[in-house]
DNA sequence: GTGTGATCATCT
DNA sequence: AGATGATCACAC
């Protein structure tokens, strides 16, 4: 069973998550005729394109939830035995230019975590092997907005004055901001500190460990 | 180059 | 060992 269709409500797709819940990727690769890779390191986002599929994402590169229609984002998370996440979350690209009067309540990162569906896959051993975990269908507690959001407005000041030197992963509790470039060398638009227009190192979001961990944690635990 | 899917690989 | 900075594949 391939699924291509869209899904058309929530309940269609989450019904589809618990579908595959149990598969080894081996499986579901099989269900969707495709072989597995060796390993990810020229494949790094394979499982999450086989997850795509199978829930009937539409395969795209927009800058918009995955299922924008019914206002879901899909995330496949990488957890280790223990079921903690073992990589960070890439959520999208950082705005470095026309950043001013940006609001939180317009910003990318929080429109694709308004809504999450994330798909726990296990990590390590043999890529064939690894079972998809059950999914979460989750939405930010008021704690954890306001997390996000005060990171969310410290990262979009200090890119807005410029200040971009200033910039690390160390920054940002929940959120943090990283390289995401083909390279080292690629560039990309900026402000500089004198509010000119710069070439400067893309940059994503991402969510640390901590936090998915946290979430994860909170939602399996009752089980 | 931009933005999607992420994990890799090096440094601390 | 964990986190940070770097990197890989693909569509457009």
């Amino acid at each position: 069973m391939i699924g291509i269709k869209r899904p058309e409500t929530e309940y269609e797709l989450l019904d589809r998550a618990w579908s595959i819940a149990g598969l080894t990727l081996e499986e579901l690769a099989l269900q969707l005729k495709r072989k597995v890779p060796e390993n990810l390191l020229r494949n790094k986002g394979w499982v999450g394109e086989m997850l795509e599929l199978v829930l009937g994402a539409t395969a795209g590169s927009k800058p918009e939830p995955d299922f924008q229609h019914i206002g879901i984002e899909l995330k496949t998370i990488p957890v280790k035995k223990n079921g903690e996440p073992k990589e960070s979350t890439h959520v999208c690209i950082v705005p470095m230019t026309e950043t001013q009067g940006l609001n939180w309540e317009d910003a990318l990162v929080r429109q694709k975590l308004a809504r999450v569906l994330w798909i726990p896959v296990e990590v390590g051993g043999d890529l064939a092997e690894r079972r998809i975990g059950a999914p979460l269908l989750w939405s930010p507690s008021h704690e954890e907005e306001t997390l996000l959001r005060a990171d969310w407005e410290e990262f979009m000041e200090l890119i807005t004055l410029g200040d971009l030197d200033q910039i690390t992963a160390h920054l940002g509790e929940a959120l943090q901001i990283r390289p995401k470039a083909a390279n080292s060398h690629a560039l990309a638009g900026g402000i500089g500190k004198l509010g000119e227009s710069i070439r400067t190192l893309p940059r994503g979001f991402y969510l640390r460990t901590s936090f998915t961990g946290a979430l994860l944690a909170r939602h399996y635990h009752c089980y």
